[in-house]
DNA sequence: TAGATGTATTGATATATGTCATTATCTTTG
DNA sequence: CAAAGATAATGACATATATCAATACATCTA
């Protein structure tokens, strides 16, 4: 008999491997808290985590797979804002404002996730000062990544744009040279703000220049410097 | 003999009327705190207030005056993340992460604001929980805000995009229809990713359409509905 | 295996937007 | 007040980028 979607699992916070850094100040009695409210999801590849504008009820901590955050704008024109990977959590502006989702998240590969009533994850950030300050770090290196991501995309033309894709997945998703993403390519017109075609264009230049070599979805960045020095100019 | 820039005034925290709303749930003992490290600075306009990189040491609350906050980014071009009105105060996302500035701020009018010591500030988010509570939620509602900003540059045409200041101005700085601003053309077209010559296209396109009446700084929205549907469709 | 469906690629074309040069207007200052 | 300097406005032009249409390729499914 398959295990179902909504099992709570035995294995406990307090030993888990796969927890978020942000747990690592929390004591036993604490985690037991979260343990207790505690649920495990799999969700297949392709499959909606939650949707923006609706109600912001659980922290999600990944721990297989791999989801992209996206804020869905106008004309079905996406905006992704992450690639989250594990073990790193999800948690959107809206548990401290009006306790609803402002991105979506969606799976794009097979993935895990552990999901923690909020009202007991709030009830940890009022009670413990390391928690707290631990989450503010969090939210602040996110918000730092945003300016980041708010320059490369007024200020940069399309290859500098495309080069801070690639940087961006093979440094902080994937975290190996050749890499295999499972990304569409109008997912990567998602992170750049363009057309998917124009994407296709820039790779092949791209490509063209030796700087990277692109089979599908397996890309290898052969001029590291040279991407960086696309990315810096714009 | 003139009050020096330094000069720390005597008013203290607990009957000041122009504290920023963060500060409504400290004690009278907590308040005193932060007076002991307070210092009242005068800024004159177009004074540089702190600059992007430099070390993040104060938590600056603005009592009078208008301020830019704005990323530098490449090629000398700047991107205006807030005007912040009195009484609002100024907190990068360097505090909880490297100590620095990750934007710079400028005084667009005469201004005046109180610094507070980061250390005093960190020690009262860890020793009261509704301090840290309320932090959070200005934390996320100018988060919630970046989201609407990356839709607007993103997603938007530059009608929608030059839309978008103009509503901002009037509901959220000025707060009046006809208002009168001290932001440069370049200072709009620092706010919506354009030119500063695109800036003045689409503002006389408005001006065509009986959309606006602008005269120099002098601007009122005349046709609200219209302006509201350019920021809709882009 | 064949058809169907979705995704990727390419080329031709349209268009939004930036750049540059020039003139106009406002503001400062001696 | 006049000169100088900054800011604003306008037009001509260049170009980055999107859109549209057609084709190729891959993947699923019956």
């Amino acid at each position: 008999m398959p295990k179902y979607q909504y099992t709570q699992y035995s294995k406990g916070c307090a030993t888990c491997q796969d927890k978020a850094d942000i747990f690592a100040c929390l004591c036993q009695a604490e985690l037991d808290q979260i343990d207790d409210t505690r649920v495990e999801v799999h969700f297949k590849t392709g499959e909606l985590i939650f949707k923006q504008g609706t109600p912001n009820m659980h922290f999600l901590c990944l721990t297989q797979g791999k989801v992209k955050t996206y804020i869905e704008g106008y004309n079905n024109k996406n905006l992704i804002l992450n690639i989250v990977k594990p073990i790193e959590y999800i948690l959107g502006p809206g548990i401290y404002a009006d306790q609803m989702h402002h991105f979506s998240a969606m799976a794009i590969e097979d993935s895990v996730a552990c999901l923690v009533d909020l009202v007991t994850f709030k009830k940890l950030i009022r009670t413990n000062p390391d928690f707290a300050e631990d989450f503010l770090r969090k939210v602040s290196l996110q918000s730092i990544y945003n300016y980041e991501l708010f320059i490369s995309l007024t200020q940069k033309q399309m290859p500098g744009r495309i080069a801070d894709v690639l940087l961006y997945l093979k440094d902080k998703v994937y975290c190996t040279n050749p890499f295999h993403s499972t990304l569409s390519r109008q997912d990567l017109a998602d992170m750049s703000g363009m057309s998917k075609e124009s994407v296709i264009r820039i790779l092949r230049e791209f490509k063209d220049e030796n700087i990277i070599r692109a089979n599908g979805n397996d890309f290898e960045i052969l001029n590291i410097d040279h991407l960086n020095k696309i990315s810096q100019t714009g």
